[in-house]
DNA sequence: GTATATGTCAAGAAAGTGTCAAGGGAGTAT
DNA sequence: ATACTCCCTTGACACTTTCTTGACATATAC
């Protein structure tokens, strides 16, 4: 599955050469010079791309304006490529709601660094909704309505792992297996590792939200 | 004061036909077939010059073996002239760290232009302004509100590496992957250049406003 | 009631991290 | 060539955080 890239460029040289660089790199780059053509593009023809990369100088039409009109409606991540290399657009940018910046000229590569942090930011992996939790592996973080849950490196992955399995009940084995224990841990470990995450995410094991115990079997998440 | 362009091609025609146009433009062109040659007059009478323009098809060198070779000590711009047009070439290129790439046939007015872009690039157009920092991949220079920070090579790469992904956490593996790092290198061996990295941007391991340890896991550049 | 399973405490073991300081290697100056 | 300078690397030690397990209380199935 190829990325799809909106290019909106005016420069035919610079369309050429991040089209190529990027083909290179497994992207698939859709080309428009004229920013009306590439709204059509979104909104009328309703294309899906992965990113956007968006000059600031283009023709008949301010850059920052483009980018608050795809704002109004998608929330594809921006990256701005710009000659007016000043902080203060800059700044505006990001209140706008871009996700990053680069000053022409720029090398290719760089623009490919970038597309990559930003997708893996923005979807790669990215934020997870699963039942009250927004699970974000990037950050190897949970937040539970909002709330960030400082769980360890284990508890990370014995919670991942049950969250995925919702509604299948799953031992204390397969637990190990999928976490980064030790082969050999006790199976008890893993009941000790429970009554840790139960707590932190304000549950309690006779009336559980989350985790049930199933008896003589292992552990469920409901949700 | 005049700018030096040394050229390295073999086809005598080219060779007058760039240096006289470049003349015109107030240019002093040095001018080596012999790629070994041109490598002398860089290395051993180390004469200083502005850009490089490179032929890719020389006698008895690679081309790009000649790039690489100026890389290892030199960050002076390049700017390759190459009869192979294609893409694959291309891209290897920015890779080794070529700064432009033109296609023969091409008018001497169009390596004019190339180059003066490239000079303005490189005298400090490319800065990176991220976070509190601004970065200048062409001096391997970085500042932190205006004030410079004397980072070793490995210290910049890694710098910059989690720089680029600002808010994502990374592991010690990948430091050294993406670093200049051997590959066997011991992972705590990045612990303590994230230590020096620290100490030089005034950030403490406790508290951090920059670099982050994510217990476990890895660093993550919050900012 | 008995046998087995689960919940959790608390203490100790283990693993991760911060940083000093010594060693070594590549490059530079004399 | 020799000495010198950086910088990278690693072991060592202190310190912090996490994991593990035995112990005991509580719960469930038959």
């Amino acid at each position: 599955m190829s990325r799809q890239v909106l290019l909106i460029e005016d420069e035919v040289q610079m369309q050429d050469l991040i089209r190529d660089y990027l083909g290179s790199y497994g992207y698939t780059t859709a080309v428009y010079a004229d920013p009306r053509e590439a709204l059509d593009a979104l909104f009328l023809d309703k294309q899906i791309f992965d990113v956007i990369v968006l000059d600031l100088t283009l023709p008949g039409m301010d850059g920052f304006d483009v980018a608050r009109e795809i704002r109004t409606k998608l929330d594809t991540p921006i990256i701005i490529s710009s000659a007016r290399g000043d902080i203060g657009n800059k700044i505006y940018g990001y209140e706008i709601g871009i996700d990053d910046y680069l000053s022409k000229p720029y090398e290719p590569r760089e623009l490919v660094l970038r597309i990559e942090a930003v997708l893996r930011r923005h979807s790669g992996g990215g934020a997870l909704h699963i039942s009250d939790f927004v699970i974000n592996e990037a950050f190897s973080s949970v937040s539970l309505e909002g709330y960030p849950i400082d769980f360890t490196r284990v508890e990370f992955e014995i919670f991942l792992f049950l969250l995925r399995q919702k509604g299948v009940n799953v031992s204390r084995e397969q637990i190990i297996h999928a976490s980064s224990l030790e082969y050999d841990t006790k199976a008890r470990t893993v009941d000790m590792h429970i009554s840790n995450i139960r707590q932190k995410i304000g549950d309690n094991a006779r009336e559980p939200d989350y985790i049930k115990s199933v008896w003589g079997i292992g552990y469920r998440f409901i949700g």
